[in-house]
DNA sequence: ATCCGTTCGTGAATTATTTCACTAACTGCG
DNA sequence: CGCAGTTAGTGAAATAATTCACGAACGGAT
């Protein structure tokens, strides 16, 4: 267990997701090639993966699906809670406070918060928004997820910081500036329409339309 | 141009987003060390990436920040608007329909659908929320989101495949089976929070954590 | 006009990731 | 028990992505 790659920590994401999928369907065991197929890799990528953290599997057999699923949540921190705020009430952010996938995964939203006056004191899923200067290291947030306005989000990743958290969630399409030992992850919806854009713009029946660009000489 | 990465498309629309706040700078000229400061990246990395689609820049001087956007615009499919749809009027859907960013770059939401009849009929920012049985061919949608939850993804995928789209952005955790021609980008927020979770658990000063599990022998 | 400092574009080298292909472990059957 | 069929685990090979490092193009100073 050296060193694990992002790629990997990803798929065992999705490894978790079929196994609890697999589990509902009252599966005791299920093999590489299942799982593998079920994610549309191969069968040496699951196992790779899975080998990387320990030997999960029985070999002529596959792997007990309840076993390893409780193994992968391990793996990932699922088996605890994180205390987590949310700063930014708008849209995005209210859709979070009442995103069960949220505390289903361990993240326990304590408190919201937002600059705007005219937002703050509403209730969301039972939470007064409080103003984001009440923002401190009083009340142990871990985890801090930014759904604010792109302009705001530096400010907002610094006042976190400077409130202890120890993970940041950012959704809004910016890279970051934490320190080192704080991590970061950016859910950027933007790259993702981008990338789509790209993909239609470039397969469609027309086809890509080189635009040639004339070698730029002096203004 | 021969193929281009995935990661590669990615990073463009960082480059994309950097090169738009340079220009609001008021910056003539940015070199590639300054862009890739920008994003945390080596300079090499943004030179090849760009040298992918074209020569864009001029030795000694940099790339010419305007120049440069506009390119990449055209590059990722940016310079034209596209039909689309979105399935699920709850909180994600809503918080979707509401997003600026899907405008910003070139997503026209032409259409909301739910399945719930309590939710048919009410207005989200202007569009009346209509019901799925009525998402088909008839109003040329180019691309459809899924904004349902997980257990719908897949039926809801299937619809908009009939209904003739090219391309679908999928909010729902799930890895979609569509046809090769139907290109697909999933945001997973869920496997960000594990991710997440994930780094927080391995990096803190507890340490990782590492379960023995003893080889399973029989029942 | 020449030199100097800068910076792009790019083949080569390096590093990372995935896939191959083989061995070992296991079940079940005769 | 021994054999046939299955499947995990894993070093080696192949592929992909990133970084290095150098030549060429450019503006500006002397």
């Amino acid at each position: 267990m050296s060193h694990i790659s992002e790629p990997t920590v990803r798929r065992l994401s999705n490894y978790y997701r079929v196994l609890e999928e697999v589990a509902a369907e009252g599966k005791r065991m299920i093999s590489s090639q299942l799982l593998a197929e079920r994610e549309g890799i191969t069968s040496a990528q699951v196992r790779k993966d899975l080998s990387a953290f320990g030997s999960f599997g029985r070999r002529g057999l596959g792997y007990h699906v309840e076993h390893l699923r409780d193994e992968i949540r391990a793996l990932l921190g699922l088996d605890r809670r994180w205390k987590a705020c949310i700063v930014g009430a708008g849209h995005i952010g209210s859709a979070l406070v009442s995103y069960r996938g949220f505390a289903d995964q361990g993240f326990d939203v304590i408190a919201v918060f937002d600059a705007d006056q005219d937002r703050v004191g509403r209730t969301l899923e039972g939470l007064v928004v409080r103003h984001i200067s009440q923002l401190g290291p009083k009340e142990g947030f871990e985890i801090g997820v930014i759904a604010t306005p792109v302009r705001a989000a530096q400010e907002v990743a610094d006042a976190l910081v400077a409130a202890g958290v120890q993970g940041i969630l950012n959704f809004a399409p910016r890279k970051l500036k934490v320190p080192a030992s704080i991590t970061l992850r950016t859910v950027d919806m933007t790259m993702e329409f981008e990338s789509l854009s790209y993909a239609l713009t470039h397969t469609s029946d027309s086809g890509p339309r080189r635009r040639r660009s004339a070698p730029r000489r002096r203004a």
